[in-house]
DNA sequence: TGTACATCAGTGAACGCGCGTTCACTGATGTAC
DNA sequence: TGTACATCAGTGAACGCGCGTTCACTGATGTAC
């Protein structure tokens, strides 16, 4: 069940310690802003000691990234598939905003530092772009051909899952930034708007 | 028409160019990344002359701060409040993203950085908040008083508005960082995807 | 117009600071017999 | 079970770096008579 020594459960532990503590001083500071010192003097630590289990300060934050990168994916995909196409959308949208909402400071840098590689919609549609974002537009795709969105030249597949993309993404960054602080419950209010945008999209 | 002493107008010159550079400096490094000794080194100063012109760092950063947020109050003040309430709520919704087309890297840090100093909608209803907020929450009390929007409980004036504000935030936010290279033009894009909320919120 | 002085714009060296990283080290833990 | 040795986890001092800011200074520009 558990064939681990049990140092290598203790660096295991430390290991985890380590990168726990680092996204909460990014969470307090800001991802620019920590330093291994004040993370080595929080969990009791000499800065030398941290290089022990990572090579860098970028060695720390790489693992953090993917950490945090296969648990956003988790959260789309804990969307059932079998929903019909129109609420498998709005809960899509959902779960982007509840990402948001549990991993702020993730989401805020997530996005302000990385860029798309592509660099058109037709390239998107050619090779194989951002995974995440792609499970949006087979989620629109699958809704087009329902025939429950409407298509209109120039305003197709990537264009309309650009759209829900935008207000989900922007929820979930004012629920992150500016709104940090609001005491209100945004959950309904923002499966009220993203009615309404789908509402808009839909095939009259 | 001009009655600066020709001292006086260097002066301007010299700090209009520092605030300028500072700008290019913040596109280019980001907000906490750039250097006082770089400034200085681009334009040809000593890092001690820049102390001539500013008191700080932070006083160059609080200066090019309020230039920003007049400028956006200009975009958005922009839009004739003659058009009809669907019309005006579609074209300051295109001006806030515009602003954040053009100045992608204030738009990013200006709306991570701050929060709002309301904790709720309720607040907000009572005291005056946000100005630029106030624009658009007007925008859609015109258009509900017109009956174009409708309104249910739960999904009130405030509730709208802010769907419609993290729509372009969102859009902004998308445009001015993961989307930043995209050689693609949104402006049409928006255009029909702010319609399609727009729709949806519509009294049917 | 020329001279003497005051102000101004900008310099250069120095300050103390916190940073990431390196490296020789040490005491504790684990292993072999 | 005891001993000798190897490995391991972590330390502490030091490195060089770039930073914002200060301060005594200087040469150029402006002012008064």
């Amino acid at each position: 069940m558990n064939d681990l020594t049990p140092q290598e459960r203790r660096q295991q532990r430390t290991h985890q310690m380590i990168l726990d503590t680092a996204l909460e001083l990014i969470k307090e500071q800001g991802i620019d802003k920590w330093s291994l010192r004040e993370l080595a003097r929080r969990i009791d630590y000499s800065p030398s000691g941290l290089y022990e289990y990572f090579d860098s300060k970028d060695d720390i934050l790489n693992t953090l990234w993917q950490d945090i990168g296969s648990k956003f994916r988790t959260y789309l995909q804990s969307v059932s598939l079998d929903l019909p196409p129109e609420d498998y959308l709005l809960e899509l949208g959902m779960a982007y905003v509840r990402f948001a909402r549990d991993y702020p400071n993730y989401f805020i840098v997530g996005f302000s530092m990385v860029r798309s590689e592509m660099l058109s919609f037709e390239e998107a549609r050619q090779q194989d772009p951002e995974p995440s974002f792609m499970i949006l537009v087979r989620g629109v795709e699958k809704a087009i051909e329902a025939g429950v969105i409407r298509v209109e030249a120039g305003f197709d597949v990537f264009e309309i899952s650009y759209t829900v993309w935008a207000l989900v993404h922007g929820m979930g960054m004012l629920q992150a930034t500016y709104l940090a602080d609001f005491t209100v419950d945004f959950k309904e209010i923002d499966r009220a708007g993203l009615r309404s945008l789908l509402r808009g999209l839909l095939a009259t």
